[in-house]
DNA sequence: TCTGGGGTCCTAGGACCC
DNA sequence: TCTGGGGTCCTAGGACCC
């Protein structure tokens, strides 16, 4: 098997992240089991190695557990995002010390590049970062080693299991690969583990042995890729820059069903301001905008989604034409009677925002007040950023403060969290 | 009654054109 | 009226990830 040993891939992976947060939080979580709950309390998202212990699943429905976990005194907190980006930043920056080549993989996951002449031993490098990170941020993290991203990402769940560092190299590559189901393996999911056993495919290695061909045509190139990173080969290089959204995305799940327009439509306004925002925030502009609504429960087979979308000539980015926008769409799509339990905006189609296109007969000259909408969008920005929130709001949001759909977060840390 | 939210990439198939 | 081959572009849906 071949080997690429010049190359060398660390993945740092923060241990139980949402929980490891709560706990550096709150010290008296320490000595406890402790789940964290998705958005309205659905469902759990991160659970303390106690909790793993007990047999608690991975995103299993909160009310399905919650007998077992409070007769087990586990301590149970709604999701807090904020305090989770604002730890994640810090690790970020712990870990972009040790090398400068580093890609924020996720929240809690980032691959560094090793490859550098001056460590001489990546092993006792690895557990100086491990023991950095603990005593600057306070978070446990696990690492593995290897030359590609998708063998580190499988030394690093195997780091978790022994003392936090882990190192496959190409003496223990094939033993590793033999211990490893396929369904294991990053990129390989709940679909393809299931169609590679019906073919004999049990282990990861397994899955190297196979012929290439045979591989591509079963899985596509996704497929083809993995296997040549498993025997060692990186195909898949660190993104070192930061990537520009291709789709900005705001959903929730409501904390009761909405019956009435006036309700979605409040929400859905609310879902539009984050998503500019966000929009802003990369200095972009969009061309097209959907708006979905769910009623109904998903798990109930009796769940319908509506949606439609409107697509711009000159791209978007003030508050003011994208509620507009949003507004039309829900008109469009909102049907009375609905128990409507979901709903979202998505923006996709992006241009820079300081690309505009001046209309042939613009005689009402929309040119200017778009330009002066798009001011006012950035001005609102920085005043909710001082200010806080809702220091500004639109005015068709007035005597709403969205109570009714907003999120149940019933054991959210005290108070919100700045730290 | 109660099961999150936010992304990316790839492919197949249709529409259209020469 | 029927016939062939090849190419591009777009979209919906599937699969995966955290």
């Amino acid at each position: 098997m071949l080997y690429a040993g010049g190359n060398l891939i660390a993945l740092c992976d923060c241990n139980n992240f949402f929980v490891s947060c709560e706990r550096l939080y709150d010290s008296s979580l320490k000595k406890r089991p402790v789940v964290v709950l998705s958005s309205n309390d659905g469902c759990v998202i991160s659970r303390s190695d106690e909790v793993k212990a007990m047999g608690i699943a991975m995103g299993a429905p909160y009310y399905q557990v919650e007998g077992l976990l409070r007769k087990k005194g586990v301590a149970v907190r709604s999701g807090n995002l904020l305090l989770y980006s604002t730890v994640s930043k810090k690790v970020m920056q712990v870990l972009a010390k040790f090398t400068p080549s580093l890609e924020k993989y996720s929240i809690d996951e980032a691959f560094l590049d090793l490859s550098v002449a001056t460590i001489s031993d990546p092993v006792s490098y690895a557990r100086e970062i491990r023991e950095t990170v603990l005593r600057w941020v306070g978070v446990p993290v696990s690492i593995g080693i290897a030359s590609s991203k998708t063998l580190a990402k499988l030394a690093g769940d195997a780091a978790k299991k022994c003392d936090g560092v882990l190192r496959i190299t190409e003496g223990n590559l094939e033993s590793f690969l033999n211990g490893t189901p396929v369904e294991d393996v990053w990129g390989i999911g709940r679909k393809t583990s299931k169609k590679l056993e019906g073919h004999g495919v049990r282990t990861a290695m397994d899955f190297v042995r196979r012929d290439p061909l045979w591989v591509k045509k079963l899985l596509s190139v996704r497929g083809l890729i993995t296997q040549q990173e498993l025997q060692g080969h990186p195909r898949m290089p660190l993104q070192l820059e930061e990537q520009i959204p291709k789709s900005i995305q705001v959903s929730r799940t409501y904390s009761e069903p909405l019956t009435e327009f006036r309700d979605v439509e409040c929400a859905i306004i609310e879902h539009t301001l984050k998503a500019g925002k966000s929009l802003r925030r990369w200095n972009l502009a969009t061309c097209a905008m959907s708006v979905f609504i769910r009623h109904g429960y998903r798990h109930h087979g009796e769940c319908e989604y509506l949606t439609d979308d409107i697509y711009f000539n000159n791209p978007l980015m003030s508050d003011i034409e994208l509620i507009a926008c949003a507004r039309e769409v829900l008109r469009r799509i909102f049907k009375e009677g609905r128990r409507i339990t979901q709903g979202g905006v998505i923006l996709c189609n992006f241009a820079d925002s300081n690309f505009k296109q001046r209309e042939l007969f613009d005689e009402n000259n929309l040119f200017a007040i778009r330009a002066k909408f798009e001011r006012l969008a950035r001005a609102t920005d920085k005043i909710n950023e001082h200010l806080g929130k809702r220091a500004i709001f639109p005015a068709s949001l007035a005597g709403k403060d969205g109570g009714k759909w907003r999120p149940a977060r019933k054991m959210a840390s005290a108070g919100e969290i700045r730290i």
